[in-house]
DNA sequence: CGGGTAGCAGTACGGCTGTATGGTAATCGG
DNA sequence: CCGATTACCATACAGCCGTACTGCTACCCG
């Protein structure tokens, strides 16, 4: 055998060039030469890895996602370690999500490329369902989590409070990226929908 | 002066098949030449009424928002006529933004294009700041009717309970596009949402 | 009833796209 | 140390893109 390059590690450097384009510049503005300039490789290697555009989009959708999925569970780790009420947890790993610093801005733009492109790619569609799936039963179980401590009261459908908490995350985060991280205060907001589920915890 | 054509009916037209193609296909999916057979007509005659894509970009996005307030402010009629609880005529209304029928859906899609694309082009960033700021003064000013009527309690901040409700709005309208109109019932998550703030109302 | 202008179509062009292909360099097993 | 195999680069290619330009046609005004 011939000449080994760690592939992982390849890919890992051309997912990351990738982010950085697609959030510096939009989807539009990531191909396969821009891609190879920035993560400083030709053309030919990122083929080499990526056998189509499609394969390449695929994976680093699922990478981001990943990545990010892993922050908000170390953000989880943290809190429980420091034996905060889950709403406080809670809100602390969703502001992860909120474009509110540089780089959650960047992560931002990556998951709004992408998902935007979803709706329009079956492949990509499949792992924004996927990951978006994982994030609602994340949150689900917080909730319940809460009605077994008497944070929230009982009878509530765990899966549309989380529902509707993730869509205010969502929903912040554009509003955010549009009106600036400074126009209105969007952790409150953003405590206030937690607040209204987990209305022992107060 | 010779040959007169009716600019505005021409725009609109244009306008029209841009939206059908954008839903559909995508932002990708649209350019000059695809446009034009979607709208049967010529690509010199696009050049003729839109001077660039930009142009042509803004003007789409301008009339598919400024569409989209008109609807939303039928709806108010309608409902304020009935004599229907604000909170009511409010939920009728923002329903009105997800993407529950075949129609919505396509209007859900060409925001969410032109929104995705508003993250890199200022031109289209300022549409969609305007038609925010349009949107929001009008959630807003209805909270505000509600702490008049007594189906809000005092003291809450309007704006930022509009904020709240148009991002539940946003966010719940991107999970019923990725997981089905018929995956959750979205309207009574909205429902909630309203209520959480229209508390005096039930 | 011409002259001129606007409506509109067609085409040509440079540039960028994603992919295919050929070649070179490096490193492993035998 | 050498052949096989992989890493990697460079270039070629067909196709689409947005825009510029040319020319024809239909209409209004004087």
């Amino acid at each position: 055998m011939p000449r080994v390059a760690d592939h992982d590690q390849r890919r890992a450097q051309i997912a990351r060039a990738f982010r950085r384009l697609l959030a510096a510049e939009g989807f539009a503005g990531v191909s396969f030469s821009r891609l190879a300039a920035e993560a400083g490789i030709s053309v030919g290697l990122i083929q080499h890895y990526f056998a189509s555009k499609d394969v390449l989009l695929r994976f680093a959708y699922d990478d981001a996602v990943r990545r990010l999925g892993e922050r908000v569970r170390d953000r989880v780790q943290e809190g429980a370690a420091a034996g905060l009420p889950v709403a406080d947890v809670l809100l602390d790993s969703l502001v992860e999500l909120l474009p509110l610093d540089a780089e959650r801005d960047a992560e931002y733009r990556v998951r709004q490329g992408l998902q935007a492109q979803a709706l329009h790619d079956e492949g990509l569609a499949e792992v924004a369902r996927r990951s978006g799936g994982d994030l609602l039963a994340y949150v689900a179980a917080v909730v319940d989590d809460g009605v077994a401590r008497g944070e929230v009261e009982p009878g509530v459908d765990a899966v549309l409070a989380a529902r509707a908490i993730l869509a205010a995350v969502q929903g912040l985060a554009d509003q955010v990226v549009l009106s600036g991280a400074d126009a209105f205060p969007a952790r409150d907001v953003l405590g206030r929908v937690v607040a209204a589920v987990f209305t022992g915890g107060r």
